[in-house]
DNA sequence: CTAATTTTCAAACACTCGTTTGAAATATCG
DNA sequence: CGATATTTCAAACGAGTGTTTGAAAATTAG
């Protein structure tokens, strides 16, 4: 069974062009003749390696599915191990240095997979329904769960509440997501510079995750 | 020339029919045959009305622009008329009523327009380039000036940053946006009871809003 | 080196895409 | 009414889609 030089760099070539084009046209503009043409290979390759164009979406996300999570998990152990308690801002700032790590790791993919990744959330295709609540719910449970232990006035779910708003405003944060884009000729901020993202973005997630709550009825008053 | 009822009908359930299209589906993937099968029309309908199936894209979002933009300027026209200097939770509210009053106007297409909106922010169509900055720039230009009044311990630079964060969460939270149903099983928050969103949300934004600056040596002294 | 296996390739497959056509049906107007 | 303009419709257009095929090329194993 084959696992020649050869084989693997014609595969990830073609992991590369079509990660890079789902990002930029989506799923569905973006055509296996783009993608083979992208990657500098023959049309059939594409079936030959993955089976078929959704099996190429899905090997998309399952190459960086592990590496991801392990990054993310990774610096939220490490807090862990500092810190018995850590603060919510602690463990946002934890979330941060992981995409900035990640933007600068080249071997992960940089931010493409988290521009992928964002546009997924909007636009959700049916390959994934199985594979990514595997993937990444140990990294969602144990961030949420990290959460919930710092921000003790909030109820369980307020802190769910809490964590949906902030992974939708970080990863199209990171994502570099630019509604000001669309709505202006000339938007100031330059939504595609990770280090001035992540600066700007803590502050605001952190002082949004402390504020008083919402429900406080719903609190848990015995722990 | 033609305005009769029987036209404006057609072309009036042509584009329902795509709006809602659009949002499940996408641009690419809807067909025309899609959408007028789901409109009961001819398929060369939508050519003889819009001219091309850009055309008609672009018709969907020039039927909500007006509309949008009036209900939510009327929001905040209505506060500025009340205070003369609001708070950043006054300027936040008035948002959020205006997208809770949106929601429940069949006219104008309820919730359906914002979750294309939030679509549109990660996946661009060049033929919205030129008419969304037109459509929407006031509307932009009025909250932010409202909030950079209501925040003068935020340089004008950082309120954009926080508007940039403030409008992607919202209108990914109203859109229904949800990061935790793709990434765990069984998530606790439902994402698309706009009432439950409104009250979990106010409180994160407005506190991020307030929250101290990140770059404070920029903000202006002298005002 | 020979034989078996893996990988590449050009060509063609059936199918769907957005759009156009020209005539039939309907509505409008003098 | 008759004449004119508007709207609908079935059918077809060329182009592009993902996928399959079977043989050629390259690699690996004995």
């Amino acid at each position: 069974m084959g696992e020649s030089a050869k084989a693997v760099e014609t595969s990830t070539r073609i992991l590369d062009a079509a990660e890079l084009l789902f990002v930029e046209h989506g799923f569905d503009a973006t055509s296996m003749r783009l993608i083979t043409q992208a990657a500098g290979v023959n049309i059939a390759a594409v079936n030959y390696y993955f089976g078929s164009k959704d099996g190429l979406f899905k090997a998309v996300f399952e190459r960086r599915a592990e590496p991801f999570a392990r990054l993310f998990l990774g610096h939220l152990d490490q807090l862990e191990r500092q810190y018995a308690n850590p603060s919510a801002k602690q463990v946002v700032e934890a979330f941060v240095a992981a995409a900035i790590e990640l933007g600068q790791e080249a071997s992960l993919g940089g931010l493409i997979f988290v521009r992928l990744l964002a546009r997924t959330f909007v636009e959700p295709h049916p390959v994934l329904k199985e594979s990514m609540p595997r993937r990444y719910s140990e990294l969602t449970r144990r961030y949420i769960s990290a959460l919930v232990k710092s921000l003790p006035h909030l109820s369980e779910a307020e802190v769910h509440w809490r964590f949906h708003f902030l992974a939708n405003a970080m990863f199209n944060a990171f994502a570099g997501t630019n509604v000001l884009r669309l709505f202006m000729a000339h938007p100031i901020v330059n939504a595609r510079d990770p280090q001035m993202v992540a600066r700007m973005l803590v502050p605001f997630v952190v002082a949004g995750l402390d504020a008083q709550a919402a429900m406080p009825e719903l609190v848990d008053q015995n722990s």
